[in-house]
DNA sequence: TTGACATCATTGCAACTGCAACGTTTTATC
DNA sequence: GATAAAACGTTGCAGTTGCAATGATGTCAA
């Protein structure tokens, strides 16, 4: 055998891989967020998820949570423990289905929200402006990727 | 106080939230992925993106990855650790600067990526198809958002 | 009513992650 | 040369994650 007889491989450029294109850019997108999370108001994106649905929805079950927001069920409620400990969120016993747990904003989440939500609308307001014209290529892209299966199996 | 003095919360849509939109759609992308990796092939997305840059350039040290695959440095570390341990690739001091570690594929690696690079092209491709003429959407936003700060800083 | 099955939420465990600190080697400054 | 500073790679630690198993409750059919 000679000493280059090795395996011929194929080129392949990882910069031009779709989903390592997508996963770099949605990590740099989502460190940024987090930055701002954390530095100000000392909560991570999987809670940030929680707290956005609450705001929005009121009380609500950890399965109803689960996937709104594209987190698995333990992760909510790994997440949810964790709000409750800060004393953001409150959960407690459904009466009608004792299976269920009732998770709601406290007056501390919900005021922390009411200063959270109009920097996270200014911040995509910012992206927006930061794209362009491209921004709205963007979403087209993510639409149809998101659309492909977005209903289709509970993962 | 009244029951409902609460502080209004302003509306707010995560699903219009593109970090959250590219979160979830990166996920999906990376986890269709991941899975054909795990299934045939055993490996991680961190192990198959250091198998990837060894393949296009033979061999490297540990600092020469980092930068190119979006991994930090202990991440790449414990990456060729475990690469090692399954004997996919070889590291070896270097002479001229000894505090460097090259890392290269093995025969046993370099077969299993001759193997895998071609489906991960075929992938590739797929999604293109898949996508459709949104595909060239998505990559001028991926695009804009990758190049804003690709090399300010390290992160 | 009972028993089998489904649903909801939680948790034990092992693996993995991120950070900061470390040891080693090289480079720069005097 | 000697000393300080920087670069490289690794690792200890505490916290987090993902999976599968668990316990508790609810639903359905006989």
């Amino acid at each position: 055998m000679r000493d280059d007889d090795q395996i011929p491989l194929p080129d392949f450029d990882l910069d031009g891989f779709t989903p390592y294109r997508l996963a770099v850019a949605a990590k740099r997108t989502s460190e940024e967020l987090a930055r701002m999370y954390r530095a100000r108001f000392g909560i991570t994106i999987p809670e940030w998820r929680v707290l956005v649905h609450l705001a929005h929805s009121g009380e609500v079950s950890v399965r109803d949570i689960e996937a709104r927001v594209a987190l698995e069920k333990y992760e909510v409620s790994r997440t949810a423990k964790r709000l409750e400990e800060s004393g953001l969120i409150a959960k407690r016993g459904n009466d009608r289905d004792r299976r269920l747990v009732s998770l709601s904003l406290t007056p501390k989440g919900r005021a922390m929200m009411a200063e959270l939500l109009p920097l996270a609308k200014a911040h995509q307001v910012e992206l927006e402006r930061r794209l362009g014209e491209t921004f709205a290529q963007l979403e087209a892209g993510l639409e149809r990727l998101l659309s492909e299966n977005g209903a289709s199996d509970g993962d």
